[in-house]
DNA sequence: AGCACGCCGACT
DNA sequence: GTCGGCGTGCTC
């Protein structure tokens, strides 16, 4: 949630022994200093002093990595050089001082502002610098995958010389000579084998040559193409790619294909145009209605910035890095690198590397995107802001987001936050004046919104879970009048449960306390927490007894529900189940394009950013599977579902219609949704958000403690909530610990804390200083989550 | 996170 | 008498 305003000192100082700050104090190219801070990843709060000999001090620059030898042992670990200074830090004894092993990088992996926007990150997600540092540089790049070392022979000076002279043949072997003439003859440096193969012979008579010194060798680094190729796998032939040679830096006209803008687009580029030719940091908040077209703003905003000579950064929900956008960014600009989290090291390499050089205009991708290491940045978006796959769930724990908002306060660029429903958190930074918030409050062409009705399903008569008679009857209209269908349904597999009716127990996964979901195609019943899968029992695994009651609906019983209903349709269901192959995700999407679909069902990944314009009915199948989850965001979590899929429809020139099957047609969530009235919801969480003391008003941090043994979990948690609320500061509250609503998750026992506070730096401070205090027992792991948006 | 040091129980 | 359990503390 950091919103940009901390820039007026409200960072906290340095607290760290031998205050290293990186990047400001740093000179870009260091002098030839003798001591370096280095990082290594470790929760080591500690930036390490190491002296560098002669060979290292002349190579060492900050965003190298290093080798340099760590504790008892000595033994060499893998590090960052964060500073090059002449002097070590006072408090050193220099003569202690161990000396850095080796130089791994030849050129800094990261420049002087990922350096300072990795250690914000340290301190803001409580984590220690290395570990964030890792977490921006991909492990391609780290292993600099697709290259390799390769041996070049070259024939020296006196050599050739020699050769001229004819004083030299005579002394040679026929293969040796043979191998000889192939090397000067040659216009480049060729390796043994490439000589090997072009005089036919052996290495050996290479080898001689080398060993009497008739020839050199050097090595050097080779491999990873000078530009990556149409390797998106999205079968478009027309697309622009990289392929192509760079165009003269700044020079690359504002693009193919320019719309009219509508005026609320218009609008919302005049306000931001200033920005855009500006050399400021400048957040916005775009806040468009589905349909708006938001997509349109971002594309002309990148032009803006393009036309200077800039890059952007775009990032997006790893579910919307569909074909149809990619294709839609790079029919408008000439070189855009996409950034999936498919992608081999050796492609993630490549991107990297091409960005780096600047061969590249616009970055597309999911989360770690914001990484990109973009060297004339000159505006980040972020779409579909409130998205929860922005946030990793994994140390560094960041949210894309928020590190969006801080990477263009360092970069000084704008950067724009664009949402149909956006996050409270973002809404009120909007509404507190830190960022300026823009309107798009109509659908594109006057197109209306689409009406929403409400079908109570406790009024449903024979309701058998999947479609109600009054759905079912919509759906036949919308297909009869020729119209597509997309049905929501957010939960996979064909029962949900399979319970017992003489003792009442649930199957459950033999590894985690959660209820396993009967998958009959596979004949398996499948934890959707960890994937474990068991065969279907025949009696109750708990009291013996024949009968279970398989209940509930997901997608695959939904699928064959609809085949039922409609035969002579066709219906392709997308959820994480039938969409495992590569590419099938946009096989579907196709043939639902080509209208060779009519009804497509599936999880939250129909819910987003798909723009089919013959699509005149959306089913909400059950809209409260999110709604009385124990999480303060389940409204808000169901009124965004809801938005987003109701945004599918209506979006051609029929008028589009949802239909929402809901228990409770009076929750909040739900009513304002079908008014497609955000403010109005807003207008009600708000309050209730204040009252109970939880995001945007008050700051979390959820500690969380897992282990192999339930009570020593629970007693270490409490141990360390004692000492959290000793160490704390009256403005910080600490609620629990108490087990996690999943108790357990792959046979860890999971028991968690949360401390909250108006404001995120006391917690940090605290979190970061207890733990180490209270060391956790054997087995037992912590994990500490600022900003947390899972609480299960 | 590793890894070594260190202080108490069950074995040759 | 030692081998080894994992609690404690440090890493330039």
């Amino acid at each position: 949630m950091f919103d940009g305003d901390d820039q007026a000192g409200e960072s906290a100082p340095d607290e760290r022994p031998g205050a290293w700050f990186g990047a400001d104090r740093v000179p870009p190219r260091a002098a030839a200093g003798p001591y370096a801070g280095i990082v290594v990843n470790r929760p080591i709060d500690q930036v390490l002093t190491y002296r560098c000999g002669p060979r290292v001090a002349a190579a060492i620059r900050p965003g190298q990595r290093v080798r340099v030898p760590l504790g008892k042992g000595n033994r060499l670990a893998v590090g960052y050089c964060v500073g090059v200074e002449d002097a070590p830090p006072e408090g050193l004894d220099p003569g202690r001082l161990k000396e850095v092993a080796e130089v791994l990088d030849p050129a800094p992996l990261i420049d002087s502002r990922m350096l300072e926007l990795t250690r914000w990150m340290a301190e803001y997600y409580v984590c220690s610098w290395g570990q964030a540092l890792d977490s921006a540089v991909p492990a391609g790049v780290r292993n600099q995958a697709g290259t390799r070392v390769g041996t070049f022979l070259l024939v020296p000076e006196e050599t050739r010389q020699a050769l001229k002279d004819q004083t030299l043949k005579p002394r040679l072997s026929p293969k040796q000579a043979a191998a000889m003439e192939t090397l000067c003859r040659a216009t480049g440096p060729l390796t043994i084998s490439d000589v090997c193969r072009r005089a036919k012979c052996t290495a050996a008579p290479i080898l001689a040559l080398r060993r009497q010194g008739l020839i050199h060798s050097v090595k050097r680094r080779v491999g990873l193409g000078e530009a990556f190729g149409a390797d998106e796998g999205d079968g478009e032939s027309d697309l622009p790619d990289l392929a192509r040679p760079p165009g003269p830096p700044g020079g690359v006209g504002p693009a193919k294909a320019r719309l009219t803008l509508t005026p609320e687009q218009d609008a919302v580029m005049a306000a931001l145009r200033p920005a855009l030719a500006g050399d400021g940091f400048a957040p916005f908040l775009i806040h468009g209605v589905t349909g708006s077209g938001k997509t349109e703003v971002y594309l002309s905003a990148i032009e803006q910035v393009v036309a200077r000579g800039r890059e952007a950064i775009v990032l997006v929900p790893e579910i919307s890095l569909t074909p149809q956008t990619i294709r839609r960014f790079r029919r408008r600009f000439d070189r855009v690198a996409v950034l999936h989290s498919h992608l081999s090291d050796v492609e993630r390499h490549r991107h990297w590397q091409s960005i780096a050089e600047g061969e590249v205009q616009v970055v597309v991708g999911a989360r770690s995107a914001i990484f990109a290491p973009a060297r004339r940045l000159g505006l980040i978006v972020i779409d579909e802001e409130h998205e929860s796959t922005f946030k990793q769930e994994t140390v560094p724990r960041y949210h894309a987001r928020d590190v969006a908002v801080k990477r263009a306060q360092l970069e000084r660029v704008p950067v724009l936050l664009g949402s149909a429903t956006p996050a409270l958190e973002t809404w009120r930074n909007a509404d507190r004046g830190r960022y300026v918030k823009l309107a798009m409050a109509s659908r594109v062409e006057g197109r209306p919104m689409p009406a929403v009705d409400v079908i109570d399903l406790r009024r449903e008569k024979k309701f058998t879970g999947g479609l109600s008679e009054s759905l079912r009857e919509a759906v036949h209209r919308a297909v009869d009048d020729g119209g597509q269908v997309i049905l929501l349904l957010n939960r996979r597999g064909y029962h949900t449960f399979v319970i017992c009716p003489h003792c009442g127990d649930v199957v459950k996964c033999h590894a985690c306390d959660v209820a396993m979901t009967h998958h009959k195609g596979r004949r398996l019943l499948l934890c959707h927490t960890c994937d474990a899968e068991r065969p279907c029992p025949p009696a109750c695994p708990s009291c013996g007894k024949p009968g279970l009651h398989y209940g509930g609906i997901g997608t695959e019983r939904l699928e064959k529900e609809v085949i039922g209903a409609f035969p002579d349709r066709v219906v392709r269901r997308m959820d994480s189940d039938t969409m495992r192959r590569p590419g099938s995700h946009e096989e579907v999407l196709a043939a639902f394009k080509a209208g060779d679909v009519q009804i497509l069902l599936g999880t939250q990944m129909i819910a987003k950013g798909l723009d089919f314009p013959n699509v005149t009915l959306v089913g909400v199948v059950n809209a409260d599977t999110a709604l009385h989850l124990p999480d303060f965001r389940a409204a808000e979590r169901t009124f965004q579902l809801v938005a987003q899929v109701a945004g599918r429809t209506g979006r051609g020139d029929k008028p589009g219609r949802v239909l929402v099957q809901t228990y409770c047609p009076d929750a909040p969530a739900i009513v304002h949704a079908v008014r497609h009235d955000y403010e109005g919801f807003v207008a009600v969480e708000l309050p209730e958000r204040e009252g109970h003391g939880t995001p945007p008003f008050h700051r979390i941090v959820r500690v969380i403690a897992r282990g192999p043994e339930e009570s020593v979990v629970a007693k270490y948690m409490e141990r360390l909530g004692v000492e959290l609320r000793g160490a704390a500061e009256p403005s910080v509250r600490i609620l629990g610990p108490a087990p996690a609503p999943i108790l357990k998750i792959r046979n860890l026992y999971r028991f968690h804390l949360q401390a909250r506070c108006p404001t995120a730096r006391p917690l940090q401070v605290l979190l970061r200083d207890v733990p180490g205090r209270v060391p956790a027992p054997g087995g037992v792991e912590l994990a500490i989550d600022v900003d947390p948006t899972s609480m299960l």
